[in-house]
Parts: structure tokens; sequence; C-alpha cells
DNA sequence: GTTAGTGTTCTGCTGTGCCGAACATCGTTC
DNA sequence: GAACGATGTTCGGCACAGCAGAACACTAAC
């Protein structure tokens, strides 16, 4: 190969393979992957794929399960994950306030960063109820479908909200997704009226979410949410939760040295 | 090098390294490491770790932040650790229940599988209280220091229990650890006509931990714990949180289809 | 018994990932 | 402001690590 014309140059191959492979098992099917399955997704060798399994093995990345082997995703994962998320500073403030959040108002709640202008959760505590909703953490998120992502959008200049809308090309994941940067800055006027954003059934059918955001000293730093199913939701409910989630982020925004925003 | 004489023959060598900097940089210090550093601690070139650091930031294992550039665990691992969590099914079963019985208790409540007669949080619900423990996921803790792990030793054979102990050592926490082997089966055998174990400042001073294990059709699968601060606990106070974690455990029993083992 | 699918082991060649050295930037200190 | 000692970054060239491929062992299906 004629050298790698990027930045990519200081890659290392087997590492990235290795990487992929981990992917591929923590997104894995519950019951594991066979190495014949990793093998054909990463497209080398059988006895290439079989030593990356077995360094990742050893690692603790990836846990054999007989038989078969099958191969699940391992401890060391829980445990890293489990570190990073006690390393980012958001999170500790978040955990407890979202607990507070989860009592009050018996949702899921879920803390996001600001990550250029996008949203990805970092914290969840998930509501006593039966039900649970599919929300990954350490994810970007659309920022136009989610109260998280219109809570940032709407503390920040408009022109972030056109980049961003170029970016992602605002998918349309339910018929009452947004279509165009002209609704999504109207929704934005709302949400800096009200102080808290909403996703009605905006991401998926029958979800309902509330978000507001919260600031440091250097601006947004990023948002809570609180997640229920639709159902009927009266507009005074709305009005209440709405309050509550954004006082919430005020607390936040209280603990990170930052300004509340409550209108 | 005269060929590696183990099984290891087929690690990859530069994966191993970049495990080996991933790990690093998720338990090193909040503010991140630099290059220099992780360098040192690989015991490689500058040139090396830098390829590798490289690799792990575009998989975003590992995010650079400046100035300096320092490297801190990124988000990919909180995905990660969350998606691994979730393929737990443990996990899923558990995290209701430890809601419900930190709400009961007002007590931190953590899951434990067992992993070849160890302990290993796989799930944790923090109390609302302000106070938090130092409890990791993803790590095997002591058997004999806390309560899960003795819960768990209570249901295998005595055997079992010797075995861990020569491993381990029985290493002295505090002041109350269990020191031999005598006196820990002396206190596997309480637990087990009541049903659940205590650790009373075995493991940290000041930290009261009550657990109770569970099964599935095969025997022991892991364990329940609560946990919170000592101070004034009377005797019938832990009774009652006793038979709550029992409880709590029992449900995970009946849903992992095993039997509940309440005396 | 045969086949088709697993996982595991081995060997030899090639290309990649390593080192070392040079270069570029910062801050400090004199 | 020059000189220093740290950083992070880039480069080239060589050795050997890591790859492919083939052979082997084992299971389940039919």
């Amino acid at each position: 190969m004629i050298a790698n014309r990027r930045g990519d140059r200081y890659r290392v191959a087997s590492v990235v393979r290795a990487l992929q492979v981990v992917t591929l098992v923590a997104d894995g099917p519950l019951e594991g992957l066979t190495l014949s399955a990793i093998t054909r997704s990463l497209g080398t060798s059988k006895s290439t794929a079989y030593a990356l399994v077995r360094t990742l093995v050893e690692g603790g990345y990836v846990r054999a399960v007989d038989p078969g082997p099958r191969y699940q995703p391992g401890m060391e994962l829980v445990r890293l994950g489990d570190a990073a998320t006690r390393s980012i500073p958001l999170g500790r403030i978040c955990h407890p306030i979202l607990l507070d959040l989860s009592r009050e108002t018996g949702l899921t709640t879920r803390a996001a960063i600001c990550d250029d202008g996008y949203p990805v959760f970092v914290e969840r505590v998930d509501s006593p109820g039966a039900i649970r909703f599919h929300t990954p953490l350490g994810v970007r998120e659309l920022p136009h479908t989610s109260s998280a992502g219109k809570a940032i959008l709407a503390a920040l200049p408009a022109g972030v909200t056109e980049r961003l809308a170029t970016e992602t090309g605002l998918p349309e994941r339910t018929a009452k997704t947004l279509q165009t940067v002209g609704d999504l800055l109207a929704d934005l006027a709302d949400v800096r009226r009200r102080g808290y954003a909403l996703d009605d059934e905006e991401d998926a059918p029958g979800v309902f979410c509330i978000g507001a955001a919260f600031f440091d000293h250097g601006g947004v730093a990023g948002a809570l949410s609180a997640t229920g199913i639709k159902l009927d939701l009266s507009p005074d409910r709305v009005a209440e939760l709405g309050a509550a989630v954004r006082a919430a982020a005020d607390r936040v925004s209280i603990e990170l040295g930052g300004t509340p925003r409550t209108p």
C-alpha cells in the first residue's frame, strides 16, 4: 500500500482489529458470538481472529462461555465503564440529583453532556416502574429528536443548530419528528421561553421526554431529561414535570459553578 | 526469546500493550495522563506509546483533552460498559429489585454474580442519601470481608471456602476481619441459619453490609447486598433489614427459575 | 459413514509495528 | 532572550511479530 495519506499513519492495525472484536461482541447477541462469526465480520483469517480473541479473553474484555465456546462481553468492560463514568465529574454531580428527580417524577432520568453540540448521555437512573426504555449510555444522540438535545441547542447560537442540521440531515424517526431547520428553530424559541424542552413522540412512538440544560462557568455543559410514556399526560402535568426538571438542572448548574437559567 | 512456553503463544503483543494503556488511563487521575507518563508505565519507546494512544483515541476508548494533551477515559468505555452490563441477564433481572430494596431500606444496594466462588458486583443502585461508598463494579471482591461473598460461600460446600482462603490468604482489612478459616466457617453456619450474611465493619471501618444469596436451577448464582454506615443500628433494625434483603434475593431466585432459600 | 460446521495448532513469509533519533513546542530559570 | 528541560510529534529502516493458509481434532446432523 502506498502509505496511507491521512494522519492514520500511526494507527496500529492489530489494535484496530482488536477493538473491532470488542465492539462486535459487545453489540452482539446475548448468547454470544462464535469465533467463526467474528472471523467473518472481521474479514481476516480464522487464526488471526483466534489470536485476537484469546488476547482479549486474557485481558477480561471478552469472556468465553462453554459450550461452543461462544464469546460474550467480559467483566473488565463493566469495570472500565464504571471507572470511566466516575471519571466524568459531571456524572458524579448529577447522579444524586437524578435520583431525586426520578423519585419525584416517577420517571427514568438521565444526564447528557454537551459534546460539540450533541448530547451524550453519561448517567441514568431507571424509573421504579416496570417500563424500561432502551437508553444506551456513551453514544451521541440526535440533537433534534431528544429533549436533552433541544435543551442544549436552545442555549447555543442558531449557527450551531444549522451546522448540526447539515451534519445529521435531521433524520425522521417518527411522524412527529421536526423536519426542517425552521421548525426546529421555532421549537427552540419555545424552549427558551419555557425553560425546558419537550420531545413529544419525536424520537420514538409513545415516548415522551422533558429536558432542561445546565450550565457551568463557560456556558451550557449538558442537559437533564426525564422519560416516560405518553399516555394521558395532561398539560398541567407536563408543566409540573417541566418545572421539576428545570429545578433539577438548576441544582446541577449551581454545583458546577454556573448560573441557573430558569426564565 | 525462546518462544513463550505457556499457552500465551497466540497473544498479540501490541493489543496487550493497548489494553494496558486503557487500564492505565481508566485507573489514572481524574485530570488525565500525559503521553510521557503512559510511556514510562508501558516501558516502551515514546513513538510506540504514541501510536497506541492515537489508535485508542480514534476508537473512542481514550479522549485527548487540551492543553497537554492529557488522556482521559473515552465515551466508548461508557458505552461498552453499559452494553456489557445489559448483556448480563442477571443485571437486567436484579436492577428493578435493587431499586425497590434501596427505596425500602434507604441504603445503597448491589448485586454480585458468583464467579468461581468470588463475588463480582455487576449492578448498583445508590442510596438517596449523600453518603456514597466506593463500590466499583466488575471487580472480584474478597469473599471473606463482604456480605455478598459470605452469603455465596454459605451456599457452597466447605471445600470451596477452604480453597478460596488459601488463594486469597484472608487479608485483614480491618480489626474485625475474620482471620481464620475456622472463624469464617463458624460465621457461615450463622449465615445459613439466619438466611443472610453480615459484614460488620469487616471490610471498611464504619461500613455495615447485609447480603443474601440467590439461586438459579443450578445452585447459587450470586448475592444481593445492602450497604450503610454502622452508626446506631439496633439488633431489631438489622433483623428487619436482613429480612428485606433476604426477601429481595428470593424474588431474584424466583425470576431465575431457582428455589428461594428463606430458612 | 459422510459431510459441513465448529475450534485449535503449526509453519513460514511478509509487512508492520517497533525503536531510536531528530524535530517541534511549550514553560522555567538564569 | 538564550538556554534548558520537559513535553508531543514525525520520520526511516530493520527485525521479528503477526498474518494467511493449510492441516488437524472434534462435534452435530443426516
